[in-house]
DNA sequence: AAGTGTGAACTTTTTCACAGCT
DNA sequence: AGCTGTGAAAAAGTTCACACTT
């Protein structure tokens, strides 16, 4: 089987989102024309994207609003429960803690770090703050699936010793974009300033 | 000349990144071959990138840092200022208000809205909260360039406030995706989940 | 009859490779 | 000599259109 293209795991995704909506309607089956106008794609892209997950539809009928999005929910990944933390002390962590969305879509905030003194042992909704340099220890007692850097100073720093401790899964919330040298590792860059900058182009060319 | 493709959009957002980086280190001239290693892409990617915003660089020389930033400032519309503002009071909306670090980047934001009796006419850091049904009347009183969307409850129901009253770029940070109808309105949606989710699918596939 | 799954056609994007300027 | 800018070639991604299943 040829690999995943990105923007088809990123159609998938949203395909995810659309069938959990659907499934929340009590909505038991949708065709490929429906769920791809709610995605917001044409319904041969959607059918084309599916086809990289499996058969997953019946001819004539349509797709089963659970078995789908069950199939696509393991085949993403997100049937297992991954273990996050979190690197910098800022509002934007504090955030991602106390809101406790990320734990309910099974992302699981083990602990958060700082490299400030007056940072170090502060506990926020159960979630310990640990110095930097406790990283090595805290690796070794639990399993680190990802790190998510949410500050926007340090990004370098956590970003080399979230790496260095071999955490190979990386979501950048800082608006510096980094990229790993090591291919191994994948760092997710998801910044507001630049999703703002493809507004600012867009309405900059309104009318042209 | 043909429209610019998406990811070169986007790829041309990372190399202003870089570039503002370069050029606070004082770096003065670049070859394109650096400037592709620190985006993490392809020198050859990075010429035909640059080749839809003009003709930048000194052939057997390479670009001046600080031109090349200032073109792709203007390219991008990031030399004028936009007025945002945000749907829902959230931590997130706090965030983004208190960090000061969009106000920095030329993307002002004027005002606040939301639905709860106890939330309208707060004050965050100068920004009032509104009740939404006074959006109309703001939407009046200033230009209003980009909507936010900060809530993982209501998105919808800022989505068409802000299509209704015109706003024709909308930023949606909720984890729920966004399609507008009118295809003269742009939306980006920009969420941590999917992020996540992304590198949940590379952990689960991670050695195969 | 309705709607999926998929080769084939088409379109877009990326990479190559080198002419041409400094 | 060195490095950009760009047509041409190659690769990748999207859309078409229809055979096939229910």
């Amino acid at each position: 089987m040829k690999e995943l293209p990105e923007n088809t795991l990123n159609r998938l995704i949203i395909y995810l989102k659309v069938l959990e909506n659907l499934e929340k309607k009590r909505v038991d089956s949708v065709s490929s024309e429906d769920l791809a106008r709610l995605s917001g794609v044409n319904s041969a892209q959607l059918r084309k994207d599916l086809s990289f997950v499996g058969t997953l539809g019946t001819k004539g009928v349509g797709y089963s609003v659970k078995a789908l999005k069950y199939n696509l929910k393991k085949f993403l990944g997100r049937t297992e429960e991954w273990n996050v933390i979190i690197g910098g002390l800022t509002p934007l962590s504090r955030y991602l803690i106390e809101h406790a969305q990320l734990q309910k879509e099974g992302f699981f905030i083990m602990a958060a770090f700082d490299t400030k003194p007056e940072n170090i042992g502060v506990v926020i909704g159960g979630v310990s703050v640990y110095n930097l340099d406790q990283l090595s220890y805290v690796c070794k007692a639990i399993k680190v699936d990802i790190g998510i850097i949410a500050t926007d100073e340090d990004q370098e720093t956590y970003f080399s010793a979230f790496v260095q401790h071999g955490i190979k899964a990386i979501l950048n919330l800082s608006n510096y974009p980094l990229f790993p040298e090591d291919e191994k590792i994948k760092v997710e860059n998801l910044s507001i300033v630049h999703g703002l900058t493809k507004l600012s182009y867009y309405l900059k060319n309104l009318g042209s």
